[in-house]
DNA sequence: CGTATCCTGACC
DNA sequence: GGTCAGGATACG
């Protein structure tokens, strides 16, 4: 269930149930993920030791005392689950890792969209992703400078994690309506003093879901995001949604009016 | 830039 | 049976 936070809060969890820990297995289950990972390659795994769990955009990568990288990302609908070795598997069990001490986790993904690879010592590993929203060197300024180089509405720009990492669909379109900016505007001609706007917007959405879980009662007090035909919280104006580049867009045709 | 595609489930 | 889904990417 995955945008910035929730893939913060995923971290949390794995950091806290493999930190230390020596994986004695690794277990490939579905068919997608082996073309990524072989069974054969997951099963080096066993005997290394976790160092640390860390979180860079949306990814999520697990330093090994050996030097290499366990990386993985949950696209749409991933999670993990925390078990034991002897616990019935989840449903949509994905991928295992299972440690000395009998924890276990899993990648649960109904959707079997999530990534899982492992990288060698060393391996050059480009993520792409632009600045953190609370990466102080991301200015208004510097925000400015690479909304300039793209084309196109200002919303799906927000999604390429080349300019902010870990924005995603809901975030993005939270963030527009707090800025009052309309989807549509061409980002690369947004003025100074709406980017500034938008820079403190996009940091008060995430901040204000970080350490929160993704509960229902979060996501009702959304502001736009999946309210289309329901009162803008501003203005009462129904909430309208559009589709930019395939997504899923929900805004405020008053508010957000250019 | 938009579109299709990877997958599968939930819902109309 | 069609549409949609909180992501990312290859392609035209």
């Amino acid at each position: 269930m995955p945008e910035l936070p929730e893939v913060e809060s995923a971290v949390a969890r794995l950091r806290q149930a493999t930190v230390g820990k020596t994986i004695v297995a690794a277990r490939v289950l579905h068919p997608a993920l082996q073309r990524r990972l072989s069974q054969r390659k997951a099963g080096t795994l066993r005997g290394a030791r976790v160092v640390s769990v860390t979180r860079r955009g949306k990814h999520q990568l697990l330093a090994l005392d050996d030097g290499r990288t366990v990386h993985a990302h949950f696209r749409m609908t991933g999670d993990w689950t925390i078990d034991h070795v002897d616990d019935p598997l989840p449903r949509f069990a994905r991928a295992s890792l299972s440690f000395d001490d009998g924890t276990r986790v899993v990648l649960d993904d109904p959707r079997a969209l999530s990534t899982l690879e492992v990288h060698a010592k060393n391996a050059n590993v480009d993520l792409g992703l632009g600045p953190e929203p609370d990466d102080p060197a991301l200015t208004a300024d510097a925000l400015k400078a690479a909304l300039e180089r793209k084309r196109g509405p200002i919303k799906p720009v927000l999604l390429d994690q080349r300019v902010i990492a870990g924005l995603g669909n809901i975030y993005a379109a939270e963030a527009l309506w707090h800025a009052r900016i309309s989807p549509a505007a061409p980002a690369a001609s947004l003025p100074q003093k709406r980017i500034a706007a938008l820079l403190r917007a996009i940091r008060k959405v995430i901040a204000r879901a970080t350490g929160a879980r993704y509960t229902d009662d979060d996501v009702s007090k959304l502001a736009v995001y999946d309210r289309e035909g329901l009162p803008c919280r501003r203005c009462g104006t129904p909430i309208e949604r559009v589709v930019q580049a395939g997504r899923s867009t929900y805004f405020c045709p008053t508010c957000q009016a250019d």
